[in-house]
DNA sequence: CCTCCTTCTTCAACACTGTTGAACTTCAAC
DNA sequence: GTTGAAGTTCAACAGTGTTGAAGAAGGAGG
């Protein structure tokens, strides 16, 4: 079968599940598109530009089917959740949505959504604008954050234990104090939280 | 002269600095070293190792001086911002930072500030850690945005002409009306704005 | 059927990367 | 001065993204 674009981007997504985001190479890439190396490049102009369209791809119908009349803060909660769960969607996701930073179609409709929200809730467009900068931010890089830590050996055994090693009661009262909460033992519960701080923010500066 | 771990990080540094994170390598570190290409390994386990260390030097003395007898809020945001100080100092440093996951002092040293900060204003530790997460998140996601803009080509032209193509009327008004505050002319303002959401928000989550 | 031309793929290379292990040199201490 | 450790060189390995020329496939026109 002869390759296209979109299947180029649909294999190299499955592969990227498979070997994570440091495994994802283009001969790795065409072994699983069953070409030989150069294929690819005729599709793609560099691995950058595969990679950005990957990402777009993972934000595929991010506002469909949204709920109509609910109040705005949850609406905006609701895309930040999809949002977190389309970076989840595939290993390393948030990874490879912050390395690619042009307007592809997918995340411009994503950020449509969320400006047109934050302006029916009563912000001008330059408080929306920058206010769905601010959600944006905090979902990659909590997403970011979660799935680094998902990839990490033993469950993050050893990571603990370098932690503990590291904490010294004299000079982190306060992080020993925390040190069960650090390591996010409740993703969702944790990923809310943070979400409820910025959105009680926009919502205190409508004036 | 001989090399030493400190003089390893401080010309990485310079040379991050020179060429930007993709161009930093081993070789050419060794030449800014007037060192054989082998030699940093014998103080670096790896070239992540020393890009971990590196990342803590940027977050040195962070805490230090910081005003007493200030409201939290206003101590809060200080350390946001020299944390984005620290992190524009030198070229790609949110990349660097967010590349490096692991408990280093200078790191540490900032968490327990912002903890301590958070917990004196009333918020229990599992609240002051994950608010400190949100914070953390947002800065260095800010100043990647930030850099990453600094370093196009063109001062952004480029980018700009194809954001103008890429936005439709019909099916991004909301874009197309925030167009001007889209490509962050003002970042001061633009980080002290979102910085403000968050810190309202947690505000308000103190009861 | 056969040619022609565009579209697509192969193949072999280029310049480069992080990393390693053995040999070699420097250095301090006895 | 000798010995043992600390530090450096050197050559190589296996792998990377990317490119350009050569070749194969596929459809349109004669």
């Amino acid at each position: 079968m002869r390759l296209t674009r979109d299947r180029v981007v649909a294999v190299a997504l499955d592969l990227l599940d498979e070997v994570g985001m440091e495994n994802l190479t283009m001969r790795r890439l065409a072994d699983a598109l069953d070409v030989r190396n150069g294929a690819t490049y005729w599709h793609f102009r560099s691995k950058q530009a595969l990679l950005e369209a990957m990402a777009d791809a993972l934000l595929a119908g991010l506002p469909a089917g949204l709920p109509a009349g609910q109040p705005w803060d949850e609406l905006v909660a609701e895309m930040a959740r999809r949002l977190r769960q389309a970076l989840l969607s595939r290993r390393d996701g948030a990874r490879l949505f912050s390395g690619s930073f042009f307007p592809l179609p997918n995340a411009l409709a994503y950020g449509e959504t969320m400006v047109g929200l934050l302006v029916g809730a009563g912000l001008d467009h330059c408080a929306a604008t920058w206010a769905t900068d601010t959600l944006t931010y905090y979902v990659v890089a909590h997403v970011t954050e979660e799935q680094l830590a998902a990839a990490l050996p033993d469950g993050g055994q050893a990571a603990r234990v370098r932690l503990d090693a590291a904490l010294d009661p004299d000079r982190h009262p306060h992080l020993l104090a925390a040190r069960d909460d650090l390591a996010a033992p409740h993703p969702i519960a944790h990923f809310d939280h943070g979400l409820g701080l910025v959105i009680t923010g926009i919502r205190s500066s409508r004036g």
